[in-house]
DNA sequence: CGGATACTTTGATACCTGTCAATATATCCC
DNA sequence: GGGATATATTGACAGGTATCAAAGTATCCG
């Protein structure tokens, strides 16, 4: 029996039958925050920064995005709980949320 | 080295820096086919239809979509390289394409 | 051929999304 | 307080999408 941590949710947990309409509704945001070419580089970049993370600053270059488009790309990320952010002084901090992908990998290899 | 099998494309190969632009563009959309509730359903439905398949008439009901709206998401799904289809008379069999989420999976696990 | 069945395409509608410029907010430091 | 820096929000725009009904295509069978 697995379990599915949303962002402000009870898990939801996956059983052996056929995907349930709300395992199914907890599971389509995280495939969509990632369904974006942008924010898949972008959320590789936060994941290799490890546990520190990686400043908004330091990925518009890198992305040739505005801040605002990044600013965007980060909150969605964020909502859909794979990535989390820790405020230092002006700038923010986004590293990748503990366990954000078993979900999708346990749907993954079922 | 990992290969990631495209729609009529060559494979792209994710390397070990960071995720390059092309690899981005040919994994968002297995992730795009994927980010949609009902098309999650369906592709669970498909893949524990094992080797033979589903067709589509199998699914109508238990995804409570109309038959055009079923349609076009295994049109979403084949195009992504998750599905394959195979016809047989009037009836279409759809399963699902070997090594469909290897690509997925391996991003997943980096 | 012609009816029946399975599926696809088209057209319409309501909604969602990626992007940027402009503006707003938050924090630090002097 | 006021300037500087980092980030967030707003507004606008072009394009995409999930859905259905209606119409079109394909295949079988008599």
């Amino acid at each position: 029996m697995y379990h599915l941590f949303m962002t402000n949710a009870k898990p939801i947990q996956l059983g052996k039958g056929p995907l349930a309409d709300n395992a199914a509704a907890s599971l389509a945001p995280m495939f969509a925050a990632l369904s974006d070419p942008t924010r898949l580089r972008l959320f590789d970049l936060v994941r290799r920064a490890g546990r520190d993370g990686i400043c908004s600053c330091d990925v518009t270059e890198p992305l040739d995005r505005s801040q605002p488009t990044i600013s965007h790309h980060l909150k969605v990320l964020r909502e859909a709980g794979l990535v989390e952010s820790r405020r230092d002084g002006t700038w923010i901090w986004y590293s990748v949320a503990p366990h954000a992908l078993d979900a999708v990998s346990q749907f993954i290899q079922r």
